[in-house]
DNA sequence: GAAAATGTTGCAGGTATTTGCATAAGATGT
DNA sequence: ACATCTTATGCAAATACCTGCAACATTTTC
């Protein structure tokens, strides 16, 4: 293994997991511990990370330490999206076609998407394209149109029809209401055009949500309960919130 | 076999794997290490992948490099590009349509944009989308197809599909060989059939390079001076380098 | 077609980087 | 304060790198 490559290594872990471990990357990767610590003081060098120790700290995590209480919320919904995102990557196989939205919780996902895999993904959510364009082994499809600047990602009739052609095997969605009764709903009326032909098109539809927006209704309908295949949230399935969408017949992860 | 065969097994080896050893490379084509690094070294200086210590990486899996390194022998450059991107935006006026491709002169003029200017911007290069997108007047058409990572723009028959539908009011190329004889010329076959396609739509082509790049030949031919309106560089047009240029009938900025 | 210029390759040598180990110093937790 | 774990430093072996050079091939020039 070449030095920028372990170097590389470090850096995604550090991007996981927030912190890594001097110990645990030496065993990980079969190098002395000198060689992992070498590697800690360079990037720490280059400002990559916080060195501490024993291991080293991401710099996001570093800010944690420092903010008020007032964000420790919106780190809390961090770790979340990170725990939906590792059960949506749990779905993805080699060679698989990979329709993806925008939205916070499907970068987070991208950004963890594993080395090894060599998916192709399909996205017209531009921050959602760089995360797949750093990744070493994934294709990306752009989907283009005009670019809306609030959500960043392309709407309108040209994407639409270019989603009309495609059959990924699955459709990622980040969504912003989701309840019993409604079903998925949303607030943008371009939004929901697209997230309907994406649904439509796709074999297999993947919801993603934190838990705080199930049971919440937002004024534009996007479709029923019966046309999700699979929602992800940081809740176990047994959870009492997600109980009545398994017995809806949804396969919660 | 072949110098030039040889390159290009190396550069489908990096493709493939994403990296390569100098050692093993020597042993599968049977030539000495020295000439396979005198490889690595051409390759990593055009920009086909990136050479560390022991082989060399694919460009993609870089991604360390790009928070980090202040190469003050860049700097030089960075300066010229910037007075070339600032030349170019005296052309833009409120309202127009710009077509633009990629490359990091392009990514300058983009982050110099005035705030004032209320323009549409269409390109399939992701970082000049990035850097459009943050620009609180400017519309940004994306166009898509599958995307290249090395060259981190899209690259297809759907975008040129797409593009010949336009008629920008100008185009604008970043370009890396130009000389009198042979016109713009570059070295990847699929960028060549989009700056073909970008400079057939457009009504006026700018074409922005460093002056390094004059008077250079890549192998393949974009198109002849004749089809160049606008040509910019770090020179002033009455500098020696441009002269010919002007006599040619290209207007140089 | 011969001579000259240029390009390519392998090798010798000296230099620089990388890595693991040993030892001593420092930090941590009980 | 003590035992334990982590770190910094110097050192040595292995590996990779760069420079100049000679041999050979290719292209250009006359």
């Amino acid at each position: 293994m070449l030095k920028r490559e372990r170097q590389a290594y470090i850096i995604q872990q550090i991007n996981v997991h927030n912190k890594v471990l001097s110990a645990s990357l030496s065993s990980d990767i079969n190098v002395s511990e000198d060689t992992i610590r070498r590697d800690l003081q360079e990037l720490s060098d280059t400002g990559k990370l916080i060195k501490v120790h024993g291991g080293a700290l991401s710099h996001s995590f570093d800010k944690i330490k420092y903010n008020s209480v007032k964000d420790t919320g919106r780190v809390y919904a961090q770790q979340q999206k990170k725990l939906i995102a590792s059960k949506a990557i749990s779905l993805f196989k080699d060679g698989m076609f990979i329709l993806t939205g925008g939205g916070t919780t499907i970068i987070e996902m991208a950004r963890m998407l594993p080395a090894g895999l060599s998916a192709t993904f399909i996205s017209g959510s531009i921050p959602a394209i760089v995360e797949y364009m750093h990744h070493p082994a994934i294709e990306v499809i752009v989907i283009g149109d005009k670019l809306s600047k609030n959500s960043k990602i392309t709407l309108g009739a040209d994407a639409l029809t270019r989603i009309k052609n495609l059959k990924p095997d699955f459709c990622i969605l980040g969504i912003n209401a989701i309840d019993l009764e409604h079903g998925i709903t949303d607030s943008d009326w371009d939004v929901v055009q697209l997230k309907q032909t994406m649904i439509a098109s796709s074999q297999k539809v993947v919801c993603l949500t934190i838990s705080e927006k199930i049971n919440t209704l937002q004024p534009i309908h996007v479709c029923g309960i019966d046309k999700i295949d699979i929602l992800i949230t940081e809740l176990a399935p047994d959870h009492p919130t997600m109980l009545p969408y398994v017995a809806a017949g949804v396969k919660v992860l």
